[in-house]
DNA sequence: CGCCTTTGACCCGCGC
DNA sequence: GCGCGGGTCAAAGGCG
């Protein structure tokens, strides 16, 4: 029984943890869209290859940029009919594919792992809605009937609904090619208390987990009147933060000292109700995001840092380190082929990346990291371990303080927001699979598996760009965090050391038929 | 004991 | 017409 339930506590901070790596992906997309959304450049993958870099110009969508990871068998009908599942399809496939010999197969049935980039209308205000969430504000779909005579915070129902529903609707629209069934974004906050802040008191009388939400839905309706028709619908925010509020929220300083050191540190005005806390800041014109569960200290995250410039095609810029003492800061750049070995650049105006693999193999450890964030202008005594940056080719750079514990808190988390992060796994092996056939160079372990697995150049050549990926995943990187020994009635994430390992693919196929016990 | 939350089941609308 | 999924109901259990 006690192990049950240390099995159900673990469940429980790793769902928490994953649900929330999973809405920070999509924060950061969105922070990329938001910056993005003055320059409709695009990218344009190989004509000849799927795209690793996908960007979509769609007209119907104005253009706007977005970035979405997509992996697995390109059929349009399957594409079709699990659109708004294909990370956890992307998991699926990857999680079963442990050989070589799969490996083929999956390149003959054309699987396929890709960004893609659109556009985006910027008018959301994503960030004031993760902020009220935080702070455990209400964010209701509220029955039109609702007058919001309330304190609310939070934008009259209307307003709210009219948000929500171009934000989901957009958010549908543009993610996902117009032939596949999307996933249903929907935007909703969480609300820990009685009376949501509105005066009124709700009782709930149902929930409901939405499919691809990991998020359950909850339903209230109003008790303070016996016939009261009023009901809410509370979820949680799945949607990133904008720079604007995020921005202001505090200071380069903050964000480094919340990041090296795991403490959190809410936001001014958030409540310290919010089981998650968030720290941004907006250095350079960039933004930066960090969020820490208040329970679960481990959860650190990285934003995607989107460059202020408006000149330059968007530039999505992973730098993955391995060495503290060293810094990576070689980028791509549209007008120069700077590769570095070392520096993972997901540049939407070349199909071509580069990424740093010093760290993806942590010396003997078995499990891949990556690093956060950090202005090094405002961190220069520190050296950094890493970074990672979705943005335009700039000359940021991003490297990260941190002490040897630090260094090994900021790895085992990162870790294990990559390994649980199903679409930022597809994004990393998109950038190895780039870099492979950029014909990168490296010294790291991993990444000699990778070209040995899957003979760099010579697959490059053979293999599109997701088959290349799935070569990568299945000989390199999976081995590392996802082939562990598994129960077989056990579909539970483990945490093996550091390797914290999700063993049934997140956060979509999770249901509460299959972690009955989740439960608080 | 009453109110609340939880949760499985059911209903119904919508899309294919 | 059928299946899926969202919304609601209601029984069961928990808590003050």
């Amino acid at each position: 029984m006690g192990e049950v339930k240390e099995e159900n506590e673990r469940l429980k901070k790793m769902l928490k943890q994953i649900e929330k790596d999973y809405r920070s992906l999509k924060m950061r997309s969105f922070n990329i869209l938001q910056h993005e959304n003055s320059s409709p450049t695009t990218v344009k993958s190989p004509e000849n290859k799927p795209p690793t870099i996908e960007t979509k110009n769609e007209e119907e969508h104005d253009n706007e940029p977005e970035i979405s990871l997509c992996l697995g068998l390109q059929t349009p009908k399957k594409r079709k009919k699990e659109e708004s599942n294909n990370i956890r399809d992307s998991t699926n496939i990857i999680s079963s594919i442990t050989r070589e010999d799969d490996v083929k197969k999956l390149m003959s049935e054309g699987l396929s792992l890709g960004i893609e980039v659109k556009s985006r209308s910027p008018t959301i205000d994503l960030s004031d809605k993760i902020t009220s969430e935080r702070s455990g504000e209400t964010t209701i779909d509220d029955d039109a009937k609702e007058d919001g005579t309330t304190g609310e915070t939070w934008p009259p129902s209307k307003v709210l609904k009219t948000t929500f529903k171009d934000y989901s609707e957009k958010e549908e629209e543009t993610s996902q090619p117009s032939n596949t069934k999307r996933a249903r974004v929907s935007v909703r906050a969480r609300c820990d208390t009685t009376t949501m802040n509105d005066g009124c008191q709700w009782r709930k009388y149902g929930q409901k987990i939405a499919k691809g939400n990991p998020c359950p839905r909850a339903y209230y309706r109003c008790t303070v009147a016996p016939a009261c028709p009023v009901r809410k619908q509370v979820g949680t925010h799945n949607h990133p933060l904008p720079a604007a509020a995020t921005s202001m929220a505090s200071t380069t300083s903050a964000a480094a000292s919340i990041l090296l050191s795991g403490s959190s540190t809410s936001q001014p005005g958030q409540t310290s109700s919010a089981p998650t806390t968030m720290t941004s800041t907006n250095l350079n014109g960039m933004n930066f995001t960090l969020y820490n569960n208040s329970y679960q200290k481990t959860t650190n995250q990285f934003n995607l840092p989107i460059s202020s410039s408006h000149n330059t095609p968007p530039t999505i810029t992973l730098d993955l380190t391995s060495s503290p003492s060293t810094i990576f800061n070689k980028r791509y750049s549209s007008t120069t082929s700077n590769y570095s070995s070392r520096s993972l650049d997901f540049s939407s105006s070349e199909p071509r990346t580069t990424f740093p693999i010093g760290s993806w193999s942590n010396n003997n450890s078995n499990y891949l990291s990556y690093g956060s964030l950090l202005p090094s202008n405002n961190t220069p005594k520190t050296p950094n371990i890493g970074s990672i940056s979705f943005g335009k080719p700039t000359n940021y750079h991003y490297p990260i303080t941190n002490s040897p514990t630090s260094q090994q808190f900021l790895t085992e988390t990162l870790t294990k927001v990559l390994t649980s992060d199903p679409s930022f796994q597809s994004a990393v092996a998109a950038a190895i699979s780039s870099m492979v056939g950029g014909s990168s160079t490296n010294s790291n372990s991993m990444m000699t598996s990778i070209n040995r697995a899957n003979n760099a150049e010579n697959l490059t050549q053979n293999m599109n760009w997701g088959d290349k990926v799935q070569g990568i995943i299945t000989n390199s990187l999976l081995p590392a965090y996802l082939n562990k020994p598994t129960s077989s009635t056990s579909s539970n994430p483990k945490n093996t050391g550091n390797c914290m390992v999700l063993q049934q693919p997140f956060p979509f196929s999770i249901t509460k038929s299959s972690t009955p016990d989740l439960k608080d």
